[in-house]
DNA sequence: ATGTATAACTTGTACGTACAAGTTAAATTT
DNA sequence: AAATTTAACTTGTACGTACAAGTTATACAT
């Protein structure tokens, strides 16, 4: 294996694990270089590409930071989610994890392999100001989880638990929007008139374990909290 | 100003003006440093930095080519676009780059700067197979486009025309996506029955020229065709 | 004619050095 | 005590060298 690739995967592992938590500040380069007895070539090389990833933050005099990792909805998030912290956001789980079927209403094909395995489920309601904004129902195969349906979400995120305890990590996503009218059944849920339009957002998640995927289906009732997101660079 | 950037832009700015054509290899690095006098390490971290803004793509052992840099709808783009290039898909213009006025139709917040500068507008359809798929209704400052309402479309596009003739660039987008009902103008443009949901998209584009503001207002109808995106690594 | 080695290119990795530039805390001066 | 300098850290830029690894056309041998 390559040296930067090395260290790479030995921070990032670290970082997974919680030795090193959000805030916290990595060994400085010169440290890793004596540490590991290679140049800093090599080491700035493994943290440009940590820096590429999403997993640290770096600032010139000071050092580089671990940083919090969003990969919540994709590419997307729900403006108040994550910028209006002032905000009363709740999380209620309409069904905990449990034992499931593959259904028709996963829009992304869902690949013969994974047909096979048992599939878990479970579905969540987020609610801003106690106003239902976005109700995720999320399926994937539970081949490669052992054990998931007795853990505990780490810090209440889906994701966060994939990482610390399973060492798993989303390396991509492909997403299908559609606006739709509400059905019976999710309007209620969501609090709306039967037939408004609702935000239906399809998520197929790609993660590093190429047994996992994570498909999820999103209803954004987008009245008050449209569904934003930005980049720049 | 940096070496390395010196060397980014220089190329940026052939690659815009094209000097070189997407397909086209770039000198080699070790061309590159010959002709300048610099280092590969120089080289190198500047043609990093065309990777990461989506310039170039690069292959081991035969080189570093320019590529077509996508930012038609931001990170979104319609399924059926790029992807099925055996579709009839056809670009209407409803209405040819005309000066307007800032209308609250644009949901992002209008700068006070573009505020008090002319406004110019121009409106597309985008067709699937003769089916009305996306409206795109655009508004920006006309202040830096001298001569804008004159100018052909570069390819039939809008973003390609900002590059080669005003070496504008898009380097940034927020975006704000809404389920909405069809208005009565909308679902007759759009040959949808009144009421219909579409999806409703909000961007605002940043360029690098800071006087550069590009609103634009998306009506998609996603019954058919939906709006996708995707991301890796 | 056809397959094979070679040579000349390309980008990728890794070594080592030096100094610039930003940050911070301790030492020094006022 | 307070302001200022200094020193010791951090990351950033740039130098130069060497070889690995992938690509391709040409020369060579079969």
């Amino acid at each position: 294996m390559l040296k930067y690739q090395a260290i790479k995967e030995g921070l990032k592992k670290q970082i997974q694990q919680g030795v090193f938590k959000v805030g916290d500040y990595l060994p400085s380069e010169s440290d890793l270089c004596t540490r590991f007895s290679i140049t800093r070539t090599t080491v700035r090389k493994a943290m440009e590409e940590l820096l590429k990833e999403g997993y640290i933050e770096k600032q010139q005099g000071k050092g580089s930071r671990v940083r919090e990792r969003q990969t919540s909805l994709g590419l997307l998030t729900v403006k108040g989610f994550s910028e209006a912290v002032g905000q009363n956001i709740q999380t209620e789980f309409l069904q905990k994890p449990v034992l499931s079927v593959w259904t028709s209403e996963i829009l992304f094909p869902v690949s013969d392999h994974d047909k096979t395995e048992q599939c878990l489920f479970f579905e969540r309601l987020r609610m801003v100001d106690n106003l239902p904004v976005v109700l995720e129902r999320n399926w994937f195969s539970g081949a490669v989880l052992p054990d998931f349906l007795k853990t505990q979400f780490v810090e209440g995120s889906f994701f966060k638990t994939l990482s610390r305890k399973y060492l798993i990590e989303v390396i991509g996503s492909s997403q299908e929007l559609r606006a739709e009218r509400a059905e019976n059944h999710f309007a209620e849920v969501m609090q709306m008139e039967s037939g408004t339009p609702v935000l239906h957002i399809s998520i197929r998640f790609v993660t590093n374990n190429p047994q996992l995927t994570i498909y999820s289906e999103l209803y954004c009732n987008t009245k008050k909290y449209p569904v934003g997101n930005s980049y720049f660079l």
